[in-house]
DNA sequence: CTAACGTCCGTACCCCGCTACGGAGTCAAT
DNA sequence: ATTGACTCCGTAGCGGGGTACGGACGTTAG
């Protein structure tokens, strides 16, 4: 399979496997004669299992270590890895939560208030003190919120990844 | 307060002030003679709401908005963003808490087998189709966790921002 | 008055995860 | 043999959110 077709068939870009590559996600392939890469259908698992990862909360990096852990059978890593995550992934739905909370009565009380008045939206937040400010507002901390790439000016080395 | 003083009461670094008030997410304090940044306790309560804010998912440039459309007193917009927020963090939390299971099961998956026998944690997800991928892995649309930085080597400029 | 520390400003840089580009090479089909 | 799609590679850029630097100046304690 070419990149194209793995890029296809795995759901990312041309240029994201490239990347990956770099990165040492995958592992270097077999070339043809042209120095054209050639993938197995492990390659497909293996991006499928990166992009899993990644909306697990794991960075490339810590993917990278996963890895490389893996490669290692260092199962007590590994473990202590996705334990850490887990943790993580509590604090963070405890903060979501509290945030959909603080957001739900900002709506409803905007909602509640006569349309002539003000809806001080702002202030509504100034005193909520919902008791999660410093473990999900903690200086550079925050969760990010990537929106959705809309790419595809298909061409040279590009192939609509999902079109 | 000057704006080392409110980096610290802040729990911020002093650059990130300035770069707040570049984006003009601060109004422009007042100054000193020899042009030093002068500010009130009203500033501190805007960094935590930004803070706040951003631990509830928006971003600095919706944080502007949000601070524009409060100005304004333009509640539908306000309500709007707020709304359209909420739905973004269901959808978060969702994704999380499927990736705590998958985390979960790994993890206990782990902790189950013989410590000599290999771990394959990479092997785990590789066919753990729980059902979430499309919303949680979908191309390009992971959530980002950022590590909490450690920054400071003291100095000019530097104010230690939580030690 | 002077030393030491804080602040000024602009600009450059960092990290992350891609995405884009250009010019050349490869490959399969006609 | 030629065409046209695909791929190669390096390098540059983006968007988001800051950090770092450096030389000049303000402020304050001694």
């Amino acid at each position: 399979m070419t990149i194209g077709q793995l890029a296809q068939v795995g759901g990312v870009g041309v240029e994201t496997i490239r990347y990956y590559q770099r990165l040492k996600l995958l592992d270097e392939p077999t070339r043809t004669h042209g120095s054209i890469r050639r993938y197995g259908d492990d390659t497909v698992e293996r991006i499928r299992f990166i992009k899993r990862a990644q909306g697990l909360g794991f960075t490339l990096s810590e993917i990278k270590t996963l890895f490389l852990l893996d490669a290692k059978r260092d199962r007590h890593r590994a473990h202590r890895l996705a334990q850490s995550k887990i943790i993580e992934i509590e604090q963070r739905l405890k903060d979501m939560s509290a945030m959909r909370s603080a957001l739900r009565q900002l709506v409803s009380s905007c909602e509640a208030g006569d349309a002539e008045l003000p809806c001080p939206i702002v202030e509504a937040f100034k005193g909520s003190h919902t008791g999660n400010e410093q473990n999900a507002t903690a200086r550079n901390c925050g969760v990010r919120f990537r929106k959705p790439r809309v790419p595809d000016r298909p061409g040279k080395d590009r192939v609509s990844p999902k079109s």
